[in-house]
RNA sequence: CGCGAAGUAGAGCAGCGGUAGCUCGACGGGCUCAUAACCCGUAGGUCGGGAGUUCGAUCCUCCCCUUCGCAACCA
């Protein structure tokens, strides 16, 4: 087999705007550092590469949000996620941002590059732009009817509903999701990247090349993109955060490059950076074929990074990637993970409370890299929970791996001296010859599938390796044999050198026979059959042991060197070429005490992490990263913070607010959350549509009084006319419960 | 309603045209070196329902049922 010269490897940039969580972490993070750490075992030329993206509209959102400055948001977060990655073990070659002068200069000259050769266009559009927000509207912002499918959740850049690709013109009736308003135009001239001019060379690359090696997933949603048609983007945008147009450019004042365009130029800037930190050229990464460039992302990103970053690649005369084994998503307990209802864990969480203190360090690092490999999204959506997480470290890790290396160096330490024994060749059984073919079996399964992007199975066969060896050392059962050994009780306390049998077999054959009749076995020959079978047993218990340090090597660095510690070795033993031999550990070599790998988790940490799950659905979203801001908020408790401004009593006035009745209810057809009320309001009823079908039922609420907006502008919801407005309470976990007068009152008595 | 995803042993998942499999759990047994760990065995499924294609379907086609998701953020 022939393999590239190098590679490339990236993970999908994590936006500054906030901190990841562990389906990012298993997404795109651990699948690509596994692979990492097993190429560079193999001695690969390989370069793994990742850094924040730090432009686009949202990081001022989030600066707003936040009361800071945009700078100031992308150095929290770019230096948050960088740690936490770091004490995730994450072993990029370099993690860089987007906002560094390096990426600027690239990705400018990357623009103007492609402007210079006409591969761009230019367009004066008329953009839409908000009056009363005094902005250009990103896609994001803009919603609409999508002329697709006809659904009215499309937004600028893509239909919700049927999946299209869309620029904002093509919505049918588009209004400003920041003031609600129609945006107008106004007129503004863009550069755009003609995507279409490229669709037979995607076809090809894409559903012919690439269809028998990249993943149903994403080979599915790039045929789907394909054949939508594919729209020219905008490469420009009208904006203050990001980076600025070539000032010689005409026109380009006052525009940024639209963040997608940079972000992934991002992977290019960041090997520079690498290339000049470490006296290296960056050019034959990313321009010489022999390179095998790999994105590791999300389902989300997979547009990007298979359909309009390889456009520009090509243009720009790069390689382009050979593979981009994008996951699906992660979901937890249940639910899908939400930042803003705060239904996820940061890995920030997960540091916080295994790794540092006394809670395990880098042995939770590693459980938790196990559980996320071992449900990794591959090929669904799959699911989080603590109960799984707890189920995998207990009964696989612990019970099965830990404790197959933990009783193999407490026998050896028993029965052998503290020393590889000696393997006697002649006495080579079916077990024995079984078992040497497992373990070269096992690190061709588990290379071959490593090379596939199967991480999940491939950890698989590292673990069931051990369950092997588990077999292996039940059928042998060495401790049974050491009964034959030794009837000679060592002298009891001393320095209770209790693996000294070999020594005892030469001292003892004058005592008197063990009690229960060990006749036979107790003759010499008996008993140096017996330690020779231990010896067989326990070399290739220890041989096993440390072919599994290689394996589980790129899956869990920590493990992997508590063994070396253990088998006194040097990290030169974790070359991946040492996987499948028998000779890792020379004969007469003494090793140290035993460690536990694992320890197990407690049912009480996984009831206080469900308890933490629950409570922090209500907590305020800017409470999560402690340091930083002024520290306030983020209680559970409504402060006097959430107060809007103050009003007078000539505001109150205005609202007419009214008791009335529900005198009927029913669900607003393709609507999950709307309710068509009838209300009476003694002199007469109306229509209200409410936003509560997720807290009751249509019948459980009629007859209910309720105080009402009596004098709200109408509005037309899902083509139903809305009359007022229902005032409700929403308590910490989000129920809703009506207001209403404490006793009956007349329908139509006013509220002030 | 529509779109997407999914429905396989108690749970979580593989398999995807030819005797239905893994992990966990349950039960029984063995062992005691080991973090009450390990090993062996048993039970438990007409692979959501119906029709079709086929010599043959869990796997292909069609219809139906059920569940989840479909505001934003996001791998």
């Amino acid at each position: 087999m022939s393999y590239p010269k190098r590679y490339l490897i990236t993970s999908a940039l994590p936006y500054a705007n906030g901190l990841k969580h562990v389906g990012h972490l298993a997404g795109a993070y651990i699948p690509a550092d596994i692979y990492v750490r097993y190429l560079r075992a193999q001695k690969r030329d390989v370069v793994f590469v990742c850094g924040s993206d730090e432009h686009g509209t949202a990081i001022p959102i989030q600066a707003m949000k936040e009361g800071t400055t945009p700078q100031a948001i992308i150095d929290k977060y770019h230096f948050a996620m960088k740690q936490d990655f770091a004490d995730l073990d994450i072993s990029f070659d370099i993690y860089h941002r987007t906002s560094s002068p390096l990426h600027h200069e690239t990705a400018q000259e990357f623009f103007t590059y492609l402007n210079d050769r006409g591969e761009l266009e230019t367009k004066e559009t008329e953009q839409y732009y908000d009056e009363e927000a005094k902005s250009f509207l990103a896609d994001r912002y803009i919603k609409g009817t999508c002329p697709n499918c006809g659904s009215d959740r499309a937004f600028g850049d893509q239909c919700e509903n049927c999946g299209t690709t869309l620029s904002p013109d093509e919505l049918i009736n588009p209004v400003s999701t920041l003031s609600g308003n129609p945006p107008v135009k106004k007129k503004t001239t863009h550069w755009y990247l003609p995507l279409g001019k490229h669709e037979q060379f995607l076809r090809t690359w894409i559903l012919e090349q690439h269809k028998d090696d990249w993943r149903n997933t994403v080979i599915g949603q790039c045929k789907s993109w394909i054949e939508g048609g594919l729209q020219s983007r905008a490469v420009t945008r009208d904006l203050d955060w990001g980076i600025a147009l070539p000032s010689s450019l005409k026109g380009g004042l006052g525009k940024v490059l639209y963040v997608w365009f940079d972000a992934p130029i991002g992977y290019i800037s960041a090997t520079k950076q690498w290339a000049i930190d470490n006296g290296k050229d960056w050019k034959p990464y990313w321009q010489d074929k022999e390179t095998k460039l790999v994105h590791f992302i999300g389902k989300d990103n997979i547009v990007f990074h298979c359909i309009i970053f390889p456009i520009m690649l090509k243009l720009h005369g790069d390689i382009l990637p050979d593979n981009v084994p994008a996951n699906e998503f992660l979901n937890l307990e249940g639910d899908k993970m939400s930042t803003s209802r705060n239904w996820k864990l940061e890995m920030r969480d997960y540091i916080n409370d295994f790794v540092k203190k006394e809670n395990g360090g880098g042995q939770c690092v590693d459980m938790l890299r196990y559980y996320l490999t071992q449900i990794a999204p591959e090929t669904k959506d799959s699911e989080f929970t603590w109960k799984g997480f707890q189920d995998a470290v207990n009964s696989e890790l612990v019970s099965v791996f830990g404790n197959f290396v933990n009783r193999t160096w407490v026998l050896m330490h028993k029965l052998c001296n503290g020393k590889v024994p000696v393997f006697h060749n002649d006495l080579i059984d079916d077990q024995d010859k079984q078992l040497i073919a497992d373990i070269t079996a096992s690190k061709e399964k588990v290379e071959s599938l490593l090379e596939q992007y199967k991480f999940r199975e491939a950890l698989y066969e590292v673990i069931d390796l051990s369950r092997k060896g588990n077999q292996y050392m039940q059928k042998k059962e060495p401790w049974i044999l050491a009964k034959k050994l030794a009837p000679l009780n060592p002298p009891q306390g001393g320095t209770s050198e209790s693996g000294n049998m070999k020594r005892s077999l030469n001292i003892d054959d004058t005592k008197a026979p063990p009690s229960e009749g060990f006749g036979e076995a107790s003759s010499l020959e008996g008993r140096e059959a017996a330690q020779k079978s231990i010896d067989n047993c326990l070399h290739l218990c220890l041989q096993l042991s440390a072919n599994l340090t290689v394996l589980i090597h790129p899956f869990l660095p920590n493990t992997a060197q508590k063994m070396l510690h253990m088998m006194k070795v040097v990290d030169k033993i974790l070359d991946w070429k040492n996987a499948g031999s028998l000779k890792l550990l020379s004969v007469g070599y003494s090793l140290r005490e035993p460690q536990l790998l694992f320890r197990k988790i407690e049912d009480a940490e996984i009831a206080e992490q469900m308890e933490k799950l629950k409570a922090g659905l209500v907590k305020a979203e800017t409470g999560s990263l402690t340091a930083g801001q002024a520290g306030q908020k983020s209680d559970l408790t409504p402060q006097a913070s959430d107060l809007k401004p103050q009003i007078q009593y000539d505001d109150f006035t205005k609202l007419d607010l009214k008791v009335a009745t529900i005198i009927a209810a029913e669900k607003v057809a393709k609507a999950d959350k709307l309710l068509k009320l009838e209300v009476d309001l003694g002199f007469e009823k109306r229509i209200i549509v409410s936003g509560i079908a997720l807290h009751f039922k249509p019948e459980d609420i009629i007859g209910k009084q309720v105080v009402i907006v009596a004098n709200l502008a109408p509005r037309k919801m899902k083509g139903i006319e809305s009359n007022g407005m229902i005032l409700m309470a929403e308590d910490k976990d989000g129920k809703l419960k009506f207001i209403n007068p404490d006793e009956a009152s007349a329908n139509g008595s006013s509220v002030s």
